[in-house]
DNA sequence: CGATATTCGTTAGTGGCCCTAACGTTAGAC
DNA sequence: GTCTAACGTTAGGGCCACTAACGAATATCG
């Protein structure tokens, strides 16, 4: 009656586990389609960060994109090495690094920009735009504290 | 007028990125609770899959978990350390090994099976039951391939 | 002023999970 | 009886979350 075929109940029912198997298919394709661009999420993250404000410390950076502080110096370096980014050291507090857009950060970004947004069409479109503000609502009532970083 | 206060605007407007941000909370919070019970979810998926099917090889239980084949060996040896499960050569195909659940691994079963069942409430806690339901029927129509090996 | 705490960039490292590639062994299909 | 496919297993890569510690610079406060 019950032999092994699809996937268990119990796991079916666990609602955690449906949101964490539909941000899977959602950040692969997110992945590969970035990929397929040369970047990965961090470095829209970041592009799209200081675009929006501005020259950034790397420690703003984190904070705007929930990127660790660990993580952000080689995020930065990639995109230093691609010369979207410019990494200076601030005359008016040595211990921070400024991090600016170039204009072929800039460039990139609209790239990214346009490329996401195809992306949000494929991922969702089987929803209609009802539905997805519906799911963007009840997403954010999903629990946890936000806290990154004690 | 814009200091990088808080997230990124353009952030914010990614569907896919608020779907993956909630699964991360969610994922935090139940890794947490699982960790305190000292086990994985992959472990429970695996003890589930046995209580619902009976004993079943490990590549059965690969397809009803979703874990890859290469990881469930790992999974079931914690398991079989933690006597949660033994594993015995399949006499009637030498090649498979029979994972079988123990009386501690059904315990132990029930034990992540009640926490789980917190933990679902915990994370929506926020959500009533009617919105539980509908995030339920919106996840399932998030896109991307479900495959799993090639 | 001077001691103390905090912030910043950075390095190093852990562990989880997804995923690929390859292997020898064994069973099924033609 | 050969060829194909499935099985368990090992090894390894990649991305990401996360911790711990460091020297250096700044902010805070007595």
């Amino acid at each position: 009656m019950c032999k092994l075929a699809g996937v268990s109940e119990r796991l079916e029912n666990l609602t955690t586990r449906a949101l964490s198997m539909a941000a899977m298919r959602s950040d692969r394709v997110v992945n590969e389609r970035l990929a397929g661009a040369g970047s990965r999420k961090w470095h829209y993250a970041v592009l799209a960060a200081l675009d929006e404000s501005g020259p950034a410390s790397q420690a703003e950076l984190s904070r705007a994109t929930g990127i660790y502080r660990s993580d952000i110096v080689a995020v930065v370096n990639e995109l230093a090495d691609r010369a979207l980014v410019e990494r200076s050291p601030d005359p008016a507090d040595r211990r921070r690094n400024v991090v600016t857009l170039t204009a072929a950060g800039r460039r990139k970004l609209v790239k990214l920009d346009l490329l996401l947004r195809s992306v949000q069409d494929e991922v969702f479109a089987e929803l209609t735009r009802a539905e997805r503000d519906q799911l963007v609502t009840l997403l954010a009532k999903v629990g946890g504290p936000d806290s990154r970083e004690h």
